[in-house]
DNA sequence: ACCCAGGTGGCCC
DNA sequence: GGGCCACATGGG
């Protein structure tokens, strides 16, 4: 019985899924916005409120940064959180204007820690906000170690659960950085989880995991993916 | 009528 | 450093 790692996971995944054009945002700026509007909400309802900040003209530094605040909220409600999200929104883009000229690319073209920590002190941007940007915007190897992703490699038996930091510095120990790479797994893991639960009785992935398999005998008899009780 | 969603910040111990 | 809680709408 072994253990089954990382890389092999990685394996399995890649022929259950296609994650082409997973991040789909035309802009690095939009993949900006993406990140914040999808906190605690899913990608489909934040394409949908792309798509209309799009129409309005609203997705670019410029412009965003002249939209009041009552009238982003009006636009932005479908995503939830919308009062926060708005604040959030129109704070980035304050910052980008008066700490980069309004320029996005020569912000994400710093340092990669530079870029983390200048991130981290906008509020509404933690670390998973954070990692997205420099992943998906900058195109910088940084791990984005999401609560779908630790909960995919704990329940497969690859790590413990263990806090973010933690599941991020394993994988960026176990895979050599590089943003493609980073992305991929992203992704892979993040659609797996999402995919799974829906998946009678079990997915191929998890149940063909040996290790995965004794958890799910011995704890519960449903999909190894659900959250625990 | 539940439960969940590609988190974060503030407060508490 | 971890454990709660509010934040809010929309879809299953």
């Amino acid at each position: 019985m072994s253990m089954m790692g990382l890389v092999e996971l990685r394996g399995r995944l890649v022929t259950e899924y296609d994650v082409e054009g997973w991040w789909p945002s035309e802009t690095p700026f939009e993949v900006m916005v993406g990140a914040i509007l999808t906190q605690q909400t899913t990608w489909e309802t934040v394409t949908r409120v792309l798509d209309v900040l799009r129409s309005e003209g609203l997705l670019r530094v410029r412009e965003l940064v002249h939209c009041d605040r009552e009238r982003l909220e009006r636009l932005i409600r479908p995503s939830g959180f919308y009062r926060q999200k708005a604040k959030r929104l129109l704070c980035l883009v304050e910052h980008v204007v008066t700490e980069h000229d309004g320029d996005v690319i020569s912000m994400l073209d710093q340092d990669m820690h530079v870029l983390r920590a200048e991130l981290l002190s906008l509020p509404g941007i933690g670390p998973e906000t954070a990692d997205s940007i420099i992943l998906f915007a900058a195109g910088k190897p940084k791990f984005v170690a999401a609560a779908y992703v630790s909960r995919v490699l704990s329940r497969t038996g690859v790590l413990p659960e263990v806090g973010y930091y933690q599941v991020q510095g394993f994988v960026e120990r176990t895979i050599w950085p590089d943003a493609a790479s980073y992305q991929e797994l992203y992704a892979l893991l993040v659609k797996h989880a999402r995919t799974v639960c829906r998946r009678e009785p079990r997915c191929s992935v998890c149940a063909l995991a040996d290790v995965c398999m004794q958890a799910l005998t011995s704890e519960r008899t449903r999909c190894c993916l659900r959250p625990p009780r």
